[in-house]
RNA sequence: GUGGGAGUAGUUCAGUUGGUAGAGCCCUUGACUGUGGAUCAAGUGGUCGCCGGUUCGACCCCGGUCUCCCACCCCA
């Protein structure tokens, strides 16, 4: 029986290409918060289901989570998501100045059926603000997403930040007397009224709440999409949670953040959001999945006793967001192109091995990216895949070079070859101006 | 869990009213191992997903099965 060439579905397996262009993302993404002053963590990849139960059904993690019991007997989990692990790491480290402002790339995995958008091990980046409880902690978050959208080449309007609050809803929720029981179900229509007809939803809202009028109602609330709307206006005044959206979103007219916009249909699927919440979507109906979402959790530090600690922050798909700039053609053609050889050490013959090896180490030690030649192909297959590999120049090392101690260096932009003394090869090289800027 | 589509060379795919297969890319080689990513020539490479049925004969038709993709469900 043969090995199977596939990995197992929905994980993650990237070639060398795929990983250049993610390389690409994540190093935007993290120039973006860099410039707000974050700090990278991570965490660990399996967790104690407990973790997660915390927060989220037992059913929901038995079914979609990978769980298992360890040599241990333990019964932990890959990781679904960070935001826990964050908390936790931030209840045990008392020594951390607030607010802290911190983001990871956490490799993450849920068992479920793979489509467009969503594979079962999959990265994502998380960024969070922990220790403020204002609504300047919820601007910086939502500044920093919209920040790296820019920095990816995001077109105005290409993408929208919609924005309502856990607290605004369950405010309105009472007063138009749903509470309780069916506030947790009324939030679940909530989050479905775009994804199906209105007739539909009605129906499907009355059925939840057994009564038709607070079903026209919840109707009314979650189409809100502007502060000013007379009956969210009349109903919502008052509420703490509506003052905090006014209050946000003259923050944001302050900060010049356009793509953002009240929109009351947002609710966001975890369980312990409570006040903000948002999410970013494609305007262009290309990817119907939220690129990122994320919110306000202001009680979930304490779970783990100690002082508690409010937080905010949001989860970002890294192949939701790479499938976003495909579809706009914002990934550059050769993202690989800057982790490119500097060089490739030609080999004439297994004679001038030993001095070739000699010559691409001391490159190497000067601070060039040295390939060398290790099969003993021709020259003209070296000079192929020189040239395939991207390096700018080769260095052949032949009989009259090993004889005379110079090398022969060809500049493979200009075609240019020049014999250079081999102990002034590195300068020679470094002394020519690179296509391509010089970060190391 | 539901529905649709697809499985043919390492890879991306074409193909035949049923007569046991082809292209691009990749890889290898190009007389003599001294010069290129593009071009040219040649070559390696396939149990046509798997099992069964119909047929003189199946990659093709039929049934089943597995896998992948897409859309639902769900989305901590």
């Amino acid at each position: 029986m043969e090995l199977s060439t596939k990995p197992l579905t929905g994980m993650r397996q990237l070639y060398p290409d795929e990983m250049a262009v993610e390389a690409y993302i994540v190093g935007r993404i993290r120039d973006a918060a860099l410039a707000y002053g974050f700090e990278e963590y991570d965490g660990p990849t399996i967790e104690p289901v407990e973790l997660f139960l915390a927060k989220s059904g037992e059913e929901l993690v038995s079914e979609q989570s990978y769980l298992f019991e360890d040599r241990g007997g333990r019964r932990v989990v890959l990781r679904p998501e960070m935001t826990p692990s964050l908390a936790r790491m931030l209840a045990s480290a008392p020594e951390v100045s607030s607010p802290v402002r911190w983001m990871s790339f956490p490799v993450c995995f849920r068992y479920e059926r793979p489509q467009r958008g969503r594979a079962r091990e999959f990265r994502q980046f998380n960024l969070d603000v922990l220790g403020s409880a204002g609504v300047m902690g919820d601007l910086e978050v939502m500044l920093v997403l919209d920040r790296i959208m820019k920095n990816l080449g995001a077109p105005d309007g290409a993408y929208q930040i919609g924005y309502s609050s856990r607290e605004l809803a369950t405010g309105v929720l009472e007063r138009i007397g749903i509470a309780g029981q069916d506030g947790q179900k009324a939030l679940g229509a909530i989050d479905r009224i775009g994804k199906m007809q209105p007739d539909e939803w009605t129906a499907y809202a009355e059925a939840v709440l057994g009564d038709p009028g607070r079903a026209v109602l919840l109707g009314r609330f979650a189409s809100v999409r502007s502060l000013d709307d007379p009956w969210m206006r009349e109903t919502a005044s008052g509420l703490p949670g509506f003052d905090s959206m006014l209050e946000l979103r003259r923050l944001l007219e302050a900060a010049g953040l356009r793509a953002a916009s009240f929109d009351a249909s947002i609710v966001r699927g975890l369980d312990y959001y409570t006040g903000t919440v948002f999410e970013l979507s494609d305007t262009g109906g290309g990817n119907r999945r939220a690129i990122c979402g994320g919110g306000r959790y202001d009680n979930l530090v304490g779970l783990f006793g100690g002082r508690p600690m409010a937080g905010v922050g949001f989860g970002l798909g890294i192949l939701t967001l790479r499938l976003f700039l495909e579809t706009y053609g914002l990934i550059p053609a050769d993202p690989g192109a800057a982790s490119r050889p500097d060089v490739f050490v030609a080999v004439y013959s297994s004679a001038e091995a030993a001095t070739a090896l000699s010559w691409a180490e001391s490159l190497r030690s000067s601070g060039l990216r040295v390939m060398m030649e290790i099969e003993g192909r021709s020259l003209s297959r070296q000079f192929r895949a020189a040239g395939r590999c991207g390096a700018r120049f080769v260095v052949v090392a032949g009989p009259d070079e090993v004889a005379s101690n110079t090398a022969s260096v060809k500049n493979m932009e200009t075609g240019e070859t020049t014999r250079v003394q081999a102990a002034s090869v590195a300068e020679h090289i470094l002394s020519v101006p690179g296509s391509r800027q010089d970060s190391r």
